[in-house]
DNA sequence: TGCTTATATGGCTATATTGCCAATAATGAA
DNA sequence: TTCATTATTGGCAATATAGCCATATAAGCA
């Protein structure tokens, strides 16, 4: 393979791989739904306040969210409009998948 | 959360984990283009024969290819045509965060 | 200044993933 | 049957990830 090509699949490895992650999912979810704070987040998820932040940096770090300071608060929101159609994408597999099984099973 | 909903956010980062890692995106894109045994992609992706068949299943396991079977032949093939959407958002994604790099170098 | 709240980071252990080699099917040809 | 080809699986060591506790940083307030 070539060395460009392996490079973005790399990259984009990167992002699936900050995604591979429940809380994460649905921290993406409701950031793309409005803007929230860590402590927000934190009681969401249900996990320790240093995990959540983890996570937090996780995301951020491929570019998926950014932040801003107001005070001592860091609100996240999400960068990118596309991710809906990653969703249903994955709704769309696990439905077909569903399916598939139930075939094979006949 | 929700019991149901947690199991949703599990069932979708299965999906994304399947795609966490550059060899298994290269195989799906190749495979949305074409139906191929393990030894193309062997080729294709440089690993150990018995690493890409790994990959496979990992991505067989989570409904995003199918296989068949063809004398001692394993054909694998994308199941769902929503793979495009993942990978444009990806690039999306990647885009937008070099643009964000540089906005904040300024 | 000292106290409180909000967030981020270091350090640690438990667990998961990766990728190779070796071994095991499974198929077809000699 | 024996051999060669193709693919899958077991096992192992190296590496990566997850999540908690403890700690550090930073901002605002008394």
């Amino acid at each position: 393979m070539k060395e460009k090509t392996r490079k973005q699949y790399e990259a984009r490895a990167k992002i699936a791989k900050a995604m591979a992650h429940p809380s994460r999912l649905l921290m993406l979810d409701l950031l793309q739904k409005q803007e929230m704070c860590v402590n927000d987040l934190t009681e969401k998820v249900g996990a320790d306040q240093s995990t959540v932040s983890k996570h937090l940096a996780i995301l951020r770090e491929v570019g998926l969210i950014d932040s801003r300071k107001e005070g001592t608060l860091s609100y996240y929101r999400v960068t990118c409009g596309c991710l809906d159609g990653f969703f249903s994408c994955m709704e769309t597999v696990l439905l077909a998948d569903l399916e598939g099984r139930k075939q094979s099973v006949k």
